[in-house]
RNA sequence: UCCUCAGUAGCUCAAUCGGCAGAGCGGAUGGCUGUUAACCAUUAGGUUGGGGGUUCAAGUCCCUCCUGAGGAGCCA
């Protein structure tokens, strides 16, 4: 545990029109509150008591560290309040005093103590370590475990984060819509939104279900990307970003999958895949320092209970120059490896999660931009290189984890892109407003699609998406 | 969706070849003059995930369903 005034310093300490004093701000600075009248409200972690003295570590949300609150047989309620269950939220008023304790540098000696709202005796969370996959049937009160608290907040931060530095770079942020009439937008299964009954839908004259007499008057589904929507806003202001929820209906059970997840999605004009892949990796180096500078309690944590060598590759990564690779030269590298693969590396394959472990976690462990891929397994937007075969696209690996961005250069070419509609097997007409792009000023541009939780995993080191979202959503999921 | 493993007290787990269902933590009660997942003592707590089967006997073996985890595929 860091010494104090190292809770996570971003905006001034919470509590400026409160009447009373948060954690934070005495752990930001204690020194000038030492023997002062302090009023903290929290909930009670632990609870330690003996016959004429007890000890409460109150944590109030507002920092990741407790407030060990010392009272004795002089409140009148001393054997009242050393009932209170865990859980218990209170009021305390008392003196700040530097702490004779080791672990802590400063207490609360308390005056009063009074329950605001009583914990029931059935409360789940013990004094003692529980399994992620226990917590994750309490998503509603894991909040209150110390690392659940440390990962939503570097959550949060590492949102902030990256909203400033897109707007520090002049960047537009643009809101893509979460209902789509558009089935096309490229990636994965959809969930379909519709409010027809289902067990007596309209239907057309062939016995299918008429969509014209849904909602919307079409089928519309929840979106899997606003890649293709905000092009046309890229194609206006230049620099702009979308960051917001998409949602895949595939049945896919891993530890790296949600059917909800959020998703930051850059698109930059006049910018070719090298520009794209310099605003990917400044963008990693710059959140992760943001990150590890804001919330230094919180990683400590991380570092300590969930992934001992987290820090250093943090660091590490922040500090170094991302590989960059061609997709053809990683094929040659896989096969030339001597390593026995389930799939052998061929090259006009995809490059499988074994392959990519390979060359992050053996070759280069470091994030790894892999380029260059053949265009038949990979979407028709991406702009066609000139050798005709492979297409201007980057996946950026990272050790652990695996493919945390994946990106191109859109194809701005208005007769190539047709033609690639057209050999991909899709209909024209469905793309026309996206088609429209590349007639009116048409402009070479990039982008790429960040997950977020992946990004959150990869700075904690969580190991299962399910632990670094409020309430997850997996298939046979979605309970609270 | 496929493969593998698992499901026993509130939690974490044990139960030998099929032979009396147990421990630690948590809870309750009592004790303890500075604790740090405090400590000491006492105590309550079970339809062994659901259903079916084999057997004198099933937590244990078989079938099936449900749920979870790990891996794969798909991707972010």
């Amino acid at each position: 545990m860091p010494a104090a005034g190292f809770c996570a310093t971003i905006g001034a300490p919470r509590g400026g029109t409160m009447a009373w004093t948060t954690v934070k701000q005495i752990d930001s600075d204690y020194k000038p509150l030492l023997d002062r009248e302090l009023e903290v409200r929290g909930w009670i972690r632990t609870q330690r008591e003996s016959k004429n003295f007890a000890f409460i570590e109150l944590n109030d949300g507002s920092c990741f560290r407790n407030l060990q609150v010392v009272y004795d047989t002089g409140l009148a309620n001393f054997a009242e309040v050393a009932k209170f269950p865990l859980g218990t939220s209170l009021k305390v008023t008392g003196t700040l005093v530097a702490s004779p304790g080791a672990g802590q540098p400063f207490e609360l000696k308390a005056a009063s103590i009074e329950a605001v709202g009583l914990s029931a005796l059935d409360y789940p969370l013990q004094k003692k370590r529980h399994s992620f996959e226990f917590l994750r049937t309490i998503p509603h009160l894991r909040t209150r475990s110390n690392t659940f608290m440390a990962v939503f907040r570097v959550r949060s931060l590492l949102a902030f984060a990256l909203h400033r530095f897109f707007h520090e770079r002049g960047f537009v942020y643009v809101h893509t819509p979460i209902i789509t009439g558009s089935d096309c937008e490229g990636a994965g299964q959809m969930f379909r939104v519709t409010t027809l009954d289902p067990l007596h839908p309209p239907v057309d004259a062939e016995g299918a279900v008429d969509y014209s007499q849904d909602f919307f008057g079409r089928e519309t589904s929840l979106t899997v990307s606003g890649q293709l929507n905000v092009e046309g806003f890229c194609l206006a202001f230049g620099r702009v970003y979308t960051f917001g929820p998409t949602f895949r209906a595939e049945n896919s059970n891993t530890q790296r999958h949600a059917s909800e997840f959020w998703m930051i999605e850059p698109e930059i004009a006049f910018a070719d895949l090298g520009d794209d892949m310099r605003l990917a990796e400044d963008m990693l180096k710059y959140v992760i320092r943001f990150v590890l500078e804001q919330a230094p309690q919180e990683m400590e944590f991380f570092n300590r209970f969930i992934d001992t060598g987290l820090l250093q590759r943090l660091q590490l990564v922040a500090g170094a120059e991302f590989e960059r690779i061609t997709y053809t030269r990683a094929i040659e590298l896989l096969q030339g490896s001597g390593q026995k693969f389930n799939f052998p590396p061929e090259w006009g394959k995809d490059i499988q999660t074994e392959h990519e472990r390979y060359l992050t976690d053996q070759v280069f462990r470091k994030p790894v931009f892999v380029t260059d891929y053949p265009k038949d397994i990979k979407a028709f937007y991406m702009r066609l290189n000139d050798d005709g075969r492979t297409v201007a696209a980057m996946d950026l690996l990272v050790p652990e984890i695996g493919e945390i961005i994946g990106g191109s250069q859109r194809e701005e070419r208005h007769d190539v892109l047709r033609r690639r509609i057209a050999e991909m097997g899709l209909k024209e007409e469905d793309y026309r407003w996206y088609l429209d792009l590349r007639r009116f000023g048409g402009a070479p541009h990039a982008g790429f699609g960040l997950g977020f939780e992946r990004a959150v995993m990869y700075l904690t080191g969580m190991e299962n998406i399910r632990d670094v979202i409020p309430y997850p959503r997996t298939p046979k999921s979605a309970e609270f």
